[in-house]
DNA sequence: TAAGCTTGTTAACCTTGGTGAATGGAAATT
DNA sequence: AATTTCCATTCACCAAGGTTAACAAGCTTA
């Protein structure tokens, strides 16, 4: 078994023996960013499902004055793509950039139907990967209407301390949806 | 054929045959709810995934100080449950409401193991309707991020325009993420 | 009908975060 | 090594939206 952490996420949603494990091992596409390095750019149709086995990767949308909103950051164990673009085969909005030396487990089309047809609890699975990150994208509306931007930040860095060594402050600002120098006003003020 | 537009909503993302759509019809639970009458209590666990077949739905959050937080309105032709206690069994968090007189088609544990087994298309079909409703809102972060308290009210206003009849503009301001107050102010400024 | 909620609005004042400009350091480019 | 670009920080000032309070208009309910 060449990627644990893999096997193990697949199992927290559904019982997946070994052997079956093992037959989709290799067929996943392994792929190595180095920090800045793009995975997705905007105007590109998605062609896999990335796993992050290992790594940071910063998910964001470009505005019409070239302004950055970064909307998402993956970790290891996380999925970061785009679905919509992979499954409807339409170009996507989004940029996705490793911010430290990244190594993704990624899913093909041909992989994905491999998976789904031959073992029908992958279905399943992809599901929960989408309802988990749906469920978090609206507990995340909460929290930003309810928390100050200052109780954000602390919350992050408290949830993925790494991202403080690699991801630069004005992405973070712009993740917790405010300016770096209000940023650099909060750190001031701890 | 009872429910034209569940019918139609199942044919967007899939391929039903009327037999096969029309044996699942006689499986669901019909609700009407009368205006502010509620789905979905906080501390209940949800046992329905309910289509609204005709209605205005809202779902907000509460916090320590009482506080409401509108995370999501639903309307005609959407879904809008709590698909975390759906699945997992635990309590949900959420209060889902009607804001005016809302028929409600809904699929119990037993009619979702039905449908999935004996017609598997329908997993696709589920994993299809969470992830769209899962892209929508990351894309409404962008759009919070990026754009003014007014303009996201004029949004808002242009896509449910029956919004402004039906649901208090306390419940508009807060899902706009402002306080009611400044809701008038950018009534009254237009 | 009266009393009591609930909702919407206004106004004065306050707070949080945005803006624009300046500075210094780190990193990339030549 | 020198130059340029990028990034973080600070500051003074500004704007959007929050806060508190008062009041009016609609409802409920007695």
């Amino acid at each position: 078994m060449k990627y644990p952490l893999l096997y193990q996420t697949f199992n927290k949603h559904i019982n997946l023996p070994v052997e079956s494990y093992l037959d989709i091992e290799n067929r996943l596409v392994r792929k190595i960013l180095v920090k800045k390095e793009f995975l997705i750019k905007e105007g590109k149709i998605i062609k896999y499902l990335p796993f992050i086995n290992d790594g940071l990767m910063v998910n964001y949308r470009v505005n019409e004055n070239g302004e950055r909103y970064v909307l998402q950051i993956g970790s290891s164990g996380g999925w970061l793509g785009d679905l919509y673009s992979f499954f409807s085969g339409k170009p996507t909005r989004f940029n996705i950039q490793a911010y430290r030396t990244t190594e993704l487990l990624m899913i093909s089309h041909e992989t994905f139907e491999y998976m789904t047809t031959k073992y029908p609890v992958f279905e399943k699975f992809f599901r929960l990967v989408i309802q988990n990150a749906y469920v978090k994208t609206i507990d995340t509306k909460y929290r930003y209407s309810s928390l100050s931007a200052e109780t954000r930040y602390l919350e992050l860095i408290k949830n993925v301390p790494s991202i403080l060594d690699d991801i630069p402050h004005y992405l973070i600002a712009s993740y917790l949806n405010i300016k770096p120098q209000s940023l650099s006003r909060i750190r001031k003020g701890l």
